[in-house]
DNA sequence: CGATAGAGTTAGGCGAACCTAAATCTCTTT
DNA sequence: AAAGAGATTTAGGTTCGCCTAACTCTATCG
């Protein structure tokens, strides 16, 4: 429900949106992983958690987790529809670098106006999803997040294209983007070694592809979807 | 000089703006004058004003009012470039109404990485003053603030070039805008009634112009230079 | 079934920015 | 020279977001 929600602060949508995706997955949001997520202490966190529940973003039952309500995930999702066009925009009509427009967007959708979003929007010919493949909100509040498999769950001989990675963090982004996996990117599984070992496979690429190795921790940042053959 | 000046806070940087701004007349700034740019109690600012000069950003002589030091002045600068860097592009780019620039810009400012400034002066390039006649710093913190009279000193008869106008209130400049004063108009003064009573001109505009008076107070938001006949 | 690890919460604090109310200072005016 | 007006500062208090330390709950494991 468009709910008032007037205007949140910073750390207020921060925590909304790490609590929308850690929701994302299914469980109530933790205490400690929204903690790990914000990079604060889980005492913070239980101390802000009543705050957003007296305001009615979210609901909370102590010891067993946090649900954002439909105010909280309306929230949220303009928060995240903020932060995805800015992303697009920094990239596509500023020429930002791929890998550290994360960061810039995280300070400014605290502080652009929904005015100078749909601004922004507009020039980009409102793009549905940002350039690390996550969809953008509509203005209304609705996404799909679509339920994708990652690179870690896959087996040998799977044809698979590349649709989105986590944009936390910049240099596991340069990394990726090095061995030429980004959001469109076909690769097929060659090789997984046993005991979470590495997964081969091998990347097409403009120039003929190569074959490339990453660890588990990595492929699991990497959401991907089947290919027919 | 081009000291650390780490990464100063919000309201830091507006203080900052706000004391260059008020000095800029020439005498120190007082808490009062501050305050009430701000619009905050004169309280405050005394309890502000110590911190700032804590860190070495102004010095405050007690009871007599409050200087930049050069490390406050190169942040008052910067913030001062980032502010108008941002109305020059949400204007030109952007197509932002004029007189809605300004608050956006204010909030942006403080979010805004060097980089992303940078990034949009030099898809502008590199503008030399904002929407308002404002002159931008340059990277390396300089200015001329060229020192105008404004359109409440003329006297009948001059003929004058709208320089520049404060861009505080939104209504203000539209209201000016709407009598056809904006950075740029020619006018010239016919009259001044007595006991600053309303300044009667003539200003120009492309199908012909029109007579147009406005009190003291607005004709003081406007500063002009003189243009030969 | 009771012990205990680990997650979660409460208690008590801190700094930044703000506020109001009550001094105090400066300056002018009589 | 004394009084007052007005500006400034101090005193004391609030909210927001964060922290550490200490306590409590849950769930699992022997």
């Amino acid at each position: 429900m468009g709910t008032p929600v007037a205007s949140l602060s910073g750390p207020v949508e921060d925590y909304l949106k790490a609590i929308y995706d850690l929701e994302r997955v299914g469980e109530p949001a933790s205490t400690n992983d929204i903690a790990l997520r914000l990079a604060i202490s889980p005492a913070s966190v239980s101390g802000m958690v009543r705050r957003l529940a007296d305001q009615g973003l979210i609901t909370h039952e102590p010891y067993r987790g946090v649900r954002l309500t439909s105010a909280g995930r309306w929230a949220a999702l303009r928060t995240l529809r903020r932060h995805r066009i800015l992303e697009c925009y920094l990239t596509e009509v500023l020429g930002y670098p791929w890998d550290r427009v994360h960061e810039e967007a995280e300070r400014l959708e605290h502080a652009a106006s929904e005015e100078l979003i749909e601004r922004m929007a507009a020039a980009l010919g409102d793009p549905v999803q940002d350039p690390h493949g996550a969809p953008i909100p509509t203005r209304d509040g609705t996404v799909e997040e679509g339920t994708l498999r990652t690179l870690a769950d896959a087996t040998p001989g799977e044809r698979l294209r590349v649709r989105r990675m986590e944009d936390e963090d910049a240099e596991r982004l340069r990394y990726l983007a090095e061995l030429g996996i980004r959001p469109g990117a076909l690769v097929r599984i060659l090789d997984r070694a046993p005991f979470d070992g590495p997964i081969t496979m091998w990347v097409d690429a403009a120039g003929g592809g190569a074959t490339r190795a990453i660890g588990v921790a990595l492929a699991q940042q990497v959401s991907v979807e089947a290919v027919a053959e």
